[in-house]
DNA sequence: TATAAAAACGAACATACGTTCTTTTATTTT
DNA sequence: AAAATAAAAGAACGTATGTTCGTTTTTATA
């Protein structure tokens, strides 16, 4: 056997993209095996290299994209608001939305930095630093302008960001809680702690 | 050669401990090679097998002394502490400061769940579980107590702790932020939220 | 329609892995 | 002091890994 019929590069390149997020979401970066990848498209190991350079680059093109996903979607989801209640409402709303979407991408983007070569991760570790600051920008505004108290904004960006960043390790959309609910919940917590008022 | 003088069991077992612990930590458990570990003990690698049963089972062994000094330890700190706004601001402070004095042990215990045996893994996940009960139980009783307003205390509980564990992942001990100003931050947040009352 | 390129197979390569086994030396027990 | 045990070396085993290469067949180009 050789070429198959109705085979096409688009469409195997696009069929190893997504088993390798599933495959690598599911047991890491370093767990999942070429064979495992080739086995899940229907291919020979050795045909993956038909559309892939490296197993490297295939993971640093998993991350990259969606960073730059990330970074379009964020700057679209603040535009047009001044407000800075109004933009950390917004702000928070997109972030679990996108982390609930993109569940595997964004886990894999923070899960495999380190199994990135040192080149690719600067460029990833960039692109992440470009997004903190959406939200460190945020604080500062509502800072200067007297709605946010914010000892340090930088701490505070993080630990707002791994708060919702958190959801996508154990969210499950079929579960018992619906989105509105959560992001309800969370925009809450962001602004008011946990203390009645 | 053979033995080497001075050469003791519980000595070598402590070595093959810490650095495991360091190179899952770097590296991450799959590519983490006994070779490697062996090599940074000074063994050769076969001598690792008069210490440790299998990789799988030292890393087990790691994961599970920690949950266990975990649980020991928060319950420890909660001790004779009644008032739940009280008890949330122990346990955030004592999460805080377990999360930085163990950083690595803690980013194991996350990140490497999935490298665990299923009946492994099982077992911690029960722990991890009794740990989340403990915040959920303080939750709870603000709520009956009128001092706290949760829509749903697993969800808040889940976001708080994302929230004090994500600072393991970025925090550096010698940085900018000293520990008490990271604890005063973390309180208000997961009190107050952001907002200036 | 002839030719070039693309996409697959199938076999193989060198290397690295977790682990086992035998042997040797040091320590502990009798 | 002799015997038993513990801790190491060193070699090896079977297997798996990422990747390369030559060949074959299908699709796209001229």
């Amino acid at each position: 056997m050789a070429r198959t019929a109705g085979s096409s590069g688009a469409k195997t390149l696009a069929a190893i993209r997504e088993a390798g997020l599933q495959l690598i979401y599911e047991h890491g970066y370093d767990a999942m095996t070429l064979r495992q990848l080739a086995r899940e498209v229907g291919l020979q190991p050795g045909s993956l290299y038909n559309h892939i350079a490296t197993k490297q680059e295939l993971l640093f093109d998993l991350i990259h994209n969606h960073m730059i996903l990330l970074m379009e979607s964020v700057d679209k989801a603040l535009e047009g608001l001044a407000d800075p209640v109004e933009r950390l409402k917004a702000f928070t709303a997109f972030h679990l939305t996108y982390h609930i979407e993109r569940k595997r991408e964004v886990f894999i983007g923070s899960a495999e930095l380190r199994s990135l070569d040192p080149d690719n991760r600067e460029i990833i570790v960039g692109l992440r630093r470009d997004y903190e600051d959406r939200l460190c920008a945020i604080l500062k505004a509502g800072a200067t302008n007297g709605a946010f108290v914010t000892e340090d904004v930088r701490v505070t960006a993080y630990a707002i960001l791994a708060m919702l960043t958190g959801i996508c390790t154990w969210y499950d959309p079929a579960g018992r809680i619906d989105r509105e609910a959560l992001i309800r919940i969370h925009e809450r917590l962001v602004l008011d702690g946990v203390t009645k008022k």
